[in-house]
DNA sequence: TGGAGCTATTTAGTAATCCTATATACTAGT
DNA sequence: ACTAGTATATAGGATTACTAAATAGCTCCA
């Protein structure tokens, strides 16, 4: 799918929450899993700002561990302020996304 | 629904081509069924914004006429391009929306 | 006649988010 | 050494929605 840029603002920080939320990850591999997911395009940039803007906004526990395979991680957990947002989003995306449904399915009188 | 600004970036624009397309309508009446949808704190500056952009882009047909309300008012209908636009619209939404609801409700082995 | 209120369009400036492109660095294999 | 994969970080740019204000036509009523 191309070119969803646009469509994936105000989401991808979400999902990033979600991810982060079923267990300790680090950046990089965030990218996986959301590339994993079909958002094929995203790249580590964007991640970090990601995760940038969470130890920003205080969402998420940092860890650092080295690795075999390179550089030390930087791992993530979401704390208590953190799974409160997570589930602000999802309520978000559950209101946006049944509005949106709703229009694209409501019967067309022409 | 507070704060949904974020989220509405890349579907707003969506959301008013298949309120145009429809049938013919104008800047204000887009305005008011977005609110109708849910959308409440979605103001006029917002759509126009957004339906000069679609005139930008040459996907809209433009009529002006006179109204017994107050000004004349733009009344805008999807052209070709406009309707392919829109399809593509739905196929973006159809696939990220599916993805993120997938990321949703996957089980959390935790 | 003058003001309030609703209808209606437009635009300048701002904020937020994601992308592009690049730099840096560790490890392993050739 | 060199390449490739792993890993973090950041400066600058593009896009989009919001804020706030200006302008204007119409109806109603004091």
């Amino acid at each position: 799918m191309e070119n969803i840029t646009e469509m994936l603002k105000g989401v991808l920080e979400g999902c990033v929450l979600e991810i982060i939320s079923r267990g300790e990850t680090y950046g990089y591999e965030i990218t996986q899993q959301l590339r994993e997911l079909g958002f094929t395009d995203v790249v580590e940039g964007t991640v970090y700002t990601i995760t940038m803007r969470l130890e920003k906004n205080n969402l998420v526990d940092i860890e650092k561990k080295p690795s075999t395979m390179g550089p030390p991680r930087k791992f993530y957990t979401l704390n208590a302020a953190g799974q409160k947002q997570l589930e602000i989003f999802w309520e978000k995306w559950d209101f946006v996304s049944s509005k949106i449904n709703e229009l694209k399915t409501k019967i067309k009188v022409k």
